[in-house]
DNA sequence: ATGAAAGCGCTAACAA
DNA sequence: TTGTTAGCGCTTTCAT
């Protein structure tokens, strides 16, 4: 058992409260003694304070739950990284930790098994991390939970925090062609749709983002009066065919002076078609892409239109928190801007 | 603030204890009446028992922390999903739930500044996930906590759990002999050192399973007289040297017909050159690496050894419980066993 | 079958 | 400056 205050107050003859003060909020009202005394043997037996205890008392938990999306029929699903980072550095500032747990998308969930951290009053907050829809059950627990509650990663009308594709699209388009690009393609791949699934629906299934960076893109070019090209032209192709798609892209007297890759997965079928075709990049072909980190790929340094992970981490756990410390009638919805940096490794001034 | 049992035990007319029994251990010794009423109202009015006060009535947080080590001069840590799965998979079993906390590998570390899942008390067990070594401060912190510790994904005399590399590349190596393969490559880059790192210091940093995959190859070549074969020789090279060193591998008339990469990273530059020399995988060369998952690269599907990620959490989610359960004097070390499936898609038998 | 009492560890309010 | 009392939400006796 760990060590509680009456053990320390038998141990220094004191009662549990004085030990309690010195250990934690009123420690300047007792003596200089009393305090040395105190802390001493805190030290010395290893105190640490019993969370729960001061849950309990405070009415608090001192604590947000994450609740991560688990997809069973595609892998790699994952937790960010950055996204813990800046959860982690915002909850630090409240003094609060953080719990986390995974939520099944499948019939499972519909079995009334709902985890813990649902099931029992746990935290004072939930951030819902979605990758994808959750299942109706799952959305019914969250509401029921009677605490404030935000998505990340999700474009909703109220409480979520996403990244602005959108603008950061057209911003970048913006900006290689103010370094002379002209030629500038979108390189966008979908998978096919799993087996079962209907076109329409995994259009639909599909992230806000692969919309929206269309629409920044094509805006921005339009704008201009360029003509948007995208590749593959219709977006949906199988993942055997992503090599073929960026050659016949690239292997072109028209092709393109700057290429903006949806993800990182659309960046090596580029990457690779451009080294053996002699291409040089940035030199001869600029490439942007959006991702969480630099790239190195097949030796190149890729600087990625990093995803704003850890703003939308320190923001989501920012918007729960002053949920929680005034209760109002909904959290509003933040689009994280994008910081398009200004060094970009992997682009250059477009040759005439 | 949440509904508690007095809230239901005014609003039924019947005792906290009552209301309480039903809700949890004791149900059955309560009239079909009373149940019914109870349970009704828990459910109307959305009960749910309160962690806190159940963890400090049993004196049991029902609680795991995950603490992750946080290596600001490298990126690029991460938390494995499949090792989340199956922590939270073994917990579930257990009714527990898990507090994940990152720790700086930094000098703020020093400044007593520890998180505060380690600061107060607050889980039953921990769980450290190294990826590198931790600071002394966190160690001495780690230990000082009165709760049973494991740590996985690093080789220690006591209580850790981490995947068998050297059986595996040992089996593997087997394996590819048995198919007909006398010509075996290992491919393991390093890195060039950090700033201010030693070569030396760079060695003793890396992952135990930098040598260890590399001891099982050599064994398993050299039992059968076979000459094994690094790419590079001497295992250190820069980032951008890649593509070269692939390049020199498979540009021989003596080419290797099976090649075992390290890790991910390896793969990529070894395709690269492959799909640019013509070389078709697996007819050509057969291609096998250490990965959590199957991979895509460039239309081909490899299928990797996998890394026991999910096994490593549930038995150390299993070691640490029963570690709680009846305390010991200490946790053994546990070498998993890879399991080098049946089906290896990306590799054939060797052509005569 | 039900309720009263007690106590887990901690802290706020009050009394000494 | 220190100690006493009380209570947070829950569960385990033990009476009724």
């Amino acid at each position: 058992m760990a060590v509680t205050l009456r053990e320390i107050a038998k141990a220094t003859g004191l009662s549990v409260p004085t030990v309690g003060n010195v250990l934690s909020t009123a420690g300047h009202r007792h003596s200089a003694k009393t305090r040395e005394v105190v802390l001493d043997a805190a030290r010395r037996m290893g105190y640490r304070p019993n969370a729960s205890a001061r849950a309990i008392r405070s009415g608090r938990f001192g604590c947000l739950a994450l609740i991560l999306s688990r997809q069973k029929t595609r892998t790699h699903s994952y937790l960010p990284i950055g996204l813990l980072d800046g959860i982690e550095a915002e909850l630090g500032q409240h003094d609060m930790h953080l719990t986390v747990t995974r939520v099944d998308d499948s019939l499972l969930a519909e079995d009334g098994v709902l985890p813990k951290v649902l099931r029992q009053s746990t935290a004072d907050g939930l951030i819902v991390h979605y990758t994808h829809e959750l299942p109706e059950t799952i959305q019914a627990a969250l509401k029921n939970n009677q605490v404030p509650i935000i998505g990340t990663n999700a474009k909703l009308d109220a409480g979520s925090i996403y990244p602005d594709d959108y603008s950061a699209t057209k911003e970048l388009t913006a900006r290689l062609y103010e370094m002379g690009h002209r030629r500038i393609a979108l390189i966008q791949y979908l998978h096919t749709p799993l087996p079962g699934e209907t076109l329409s629906l995994r259009l639909k299934n599909a992230h806000y983002s692969v919309a929206d960076r269309r629409r920044g893109y094509i805006d921005a070019m339009v704008e201009r009066g360029l003509v948007p090209e995208f590749a593959p032209p219709e977006g949906l192709i199988a993942h055997e065919q992503f090599v073929d798609a960026a050659n016949r892209l690239m292997n072109r007297p028209d092709r393109p002076t700057a290429v903006i890759a949806y993800s990182e997965r659309e960046l090596l079928p580029l990457i690779h078609v451009c080294r053996s075709a002699g291409l040089s990049i940035p030199k001869d072909v600029s490439v942007t892409f959006f991702g969480s980190d630099d790239q190195i790929l097949l030796g190149l340094p890729l600087s990625a239109i990093q995803i704003p992970l850890e703003r939308m981490g320190r923001e989501a756990v920012r918007c729960v928190v002053q949920a929680i410390e005034s209760p109002g009638p909904s959290i509003p919805s933040i689009a994280l801007r994008y910081q398009i940096r200004d060094r970009m490794d992997s682009v250059a001034v477009a040759k005439k």
